[in-house]
RNA sequence: GUCCCGUUCGUCUAGUGGCCUAGGACGCCGCCCUCUCAAGGCGGAGAUCACGAGUUCGAAUCUCGUACGGGACGCCA
């Protein structure tokens, strides 16, 4: 049996970053067992699905690379066999209104004629009373003839499912183990709503059968909802699926993630320079470890070694720490052309003139810090010295020009640098030193304030690589300047 | 209130009855390397395995209870 796996998340808003770990899932788990991974939108929400939010999911899908082998995709058409992939349009071609009337011809469902009041009077006895909200069955057992009158009055109705009340519900969840659920505990749940269009537990049921997936991965919210939908599949006469629920990904308070603890859009870990590959990694580690406790893959490596049995049924904690290591270890092991790519959206962001430069010497420019990026949105600040003049940090000024024999080595150091031909790397290091020994001054006294003079900085790059890149004329013009900023020694 | 689920270093986790005086990773601290900052290397602190009973020669691992935390109880998904 191949597996068939699906994300079908409804577009009511961004796409949360936990949408996108159970995506993940469900996609290392296709990966992995050589199976397909669909996508379906649960749009059954007139009123607050939106395009924008479809847009979303595409985008923020595309960008974590997470492709999928059916579905919608972005320019209208569709992917596999099972089109259309919307279920609102799958409810305008009447898909769910056949089971419907199914189950009503079967009188596993009826009409509930019941208003908002009435259902809130009834929630209100049930929680007076110590009892869990349940629909008490006014509209369960109604004659055709009492129908007729109620609508006749023009109420309209819903379709509830006659939930069966014998015995348990229960099954094998492959992060859970055995879960099970008294059937007493279950309500009527409704169907169809007003409206004519079904709800997300008969939606997902049909859905999910007609488009035969073999596992349902989900988020443990959805724990509840499973002994409803299972029976739905057994008054359908269907084989119900196997279910995993994974844990729900928690802020630093225990609470289930949500804006206050920062950022959960996709897009915004993008904006944040977070790279695809890295947040995949850091995400797949949530809730999931290999015997070994891996922390890094290689690419392809997770989908191959994920493995749903090594799941985490309890929430994990996100780490924002860990996310920003692991998205330096990422943007080490980035060749150099991408990570150029990768950083000029957000160099140019920052108002950085780079068009001057050849795009050779830029590499060779985010290079010299590749090892200290922990973010995209780090490079542009590391690297504005290279084209403005320097900002001088007053740590700097103090400690470094503040030093009595500052002035003096920036002096030398020009003098020096006025003769060099060669003004690269290697030259300009024996230079400097040559200049030091002479004079009687250590190589940092004369270092130091060197990397001040052109940078603004006390820590920066490797020196003369980053002499080297400024050219001459630049460092030159730089260390002049900067000898009026240095404290006259006072005897 | 009812039901369901969960509980190993601050955090992510390894662990499926003896290899555990509990291993790895992030973070933290120290040392080394070094033109600074990083990166890298080495080392350290950090968990009476939520608590209490029980089963067993032996329990982080099995059973039961308690506590705490989370989730669900919608014509939302």
């Amino acid at each position: 049996m191949t597996v068939r796996v699906r994300f079908a998340p409804s577009p009511t808003g961004f796409l949360h970053i936990g949408g996108v770990r159970t995506a993940l899932f469900n996609y290392l788990f296709a990966k992995k067992n050589k199976g397909t991974f669909l996508l379906r939108i649960e749009d059954t929400d007139e009123e607050r699905s939106t395009q924008a939010s479809t847009d979303a999911i595409f985008e923020g899908m595309q960008w974590m690379n997470l492709l999928w082998d059916e579905g919608p995709m972005p320019d209208g058409t569709n992917k596999g066999p099972d089109a259309p992939y919307y279920q609102a349009i799958r409810a305008d071609q009447g898909i769910y209104k056949k089971y419907i009337d199914q189950l009503l011809a079967e009188g596993k469902a009826y009409k509930c004629y019941c208003t908002e009041e009435e259902l809130e009077a009834n929630r209100q006895k049930c929680l007076a009373e110590h009892r869990p909200p349940k629909y008490d069955g006014k509209c369960a057992h109604l004659t055709p003839e009492q129908q007729k009158e109620l609508e006749a009055q023009g109420r309209k109705y819903v379709i509830r499912f006659r939930m069966p009340q014998e015995g348990d519900v229960e099954w094998d969840d492959l992060i859970r183990g055995h879960v099970k659920f008294a059937s007493k505990d279950l309500y009527d749940l409704v169907i169809q709503k007003t409206s004519g269009y079904p709800t997300y537990n008969f939606a997902v049921v049909v859905d999910d059968h007609l488009m035969r997936m073999t596992h349902v991965i989900r988020g443990d919210d959805h724990i509840s909802n499973t002994p409803a939908q299972i029976q739905l599949y057994r008054a359908l006469g269907w084989k119900e699926p196997i279910f995993a629920h994974l844990s729900m990904i928690h802020g630093p308070d225990g609470k289930k993630l949500s804006k206050r603890h920062g950022a959960t859009n996709v897009v915004e870990f993008r904006n944040m320079g977070y790279l695809p590959e890295a947040l995949k990694n850091y995400l797949a580690l949530l809730g999931w470890a290999t015997s070994d406790s891996q922390q890094l893959f290689a690419p392809g490596e997770l989908e191959e070694k994920f493995d749903i049995a090594g799941c985490q049924p309890s929430p994990a904690v996100m780490d924002p720490e860990k996310l920003n290591w692991m998205n330096g270890e990422y943007i080490r092991a980035t060749p150099l052309p991408r990570l150029t790519d990768l950083a000029l959206p957000f160099i140019q962001k920052a108002g950085i003139n780079v068009s001057g430069v050849s795009r050779e010497k830029l590499e060779g420019i985010i290079s010299l810090e590749q090892e200290k990026y922990k973010l995209l949105t780090e490079i542009p600040d590391l690297i504005r010295f290279f084209f403005e003049d320097p900002v001088f940090e007053q740590e700097a000024l103090d400690k470094v020009f503040g030093k009595p024999e500052a002035k003096q080595a920036l002096e030398l150091i020009i003098d020096a640098y006025g003769k060099l031909t060669d003004f690269t790397e290697t030259h300009l290091e024996t230079a400097a030193r040559t200049t030091a020994k002479e004079n009687g001054l250590k190589a940092g006294q004369i270092f130091h304030p060197i990397r001040v003079a052109v940078s603004g900085r006390t820590h920066g790059p490797t020196l003369f690589k980053m002499l080297e890149y400024m050219g001459k004329d630049t460092v030159l013009e730089r260390l002049k300047k900067a000898v009026t900023y240095c404290k006259t020694p006072v005897c």
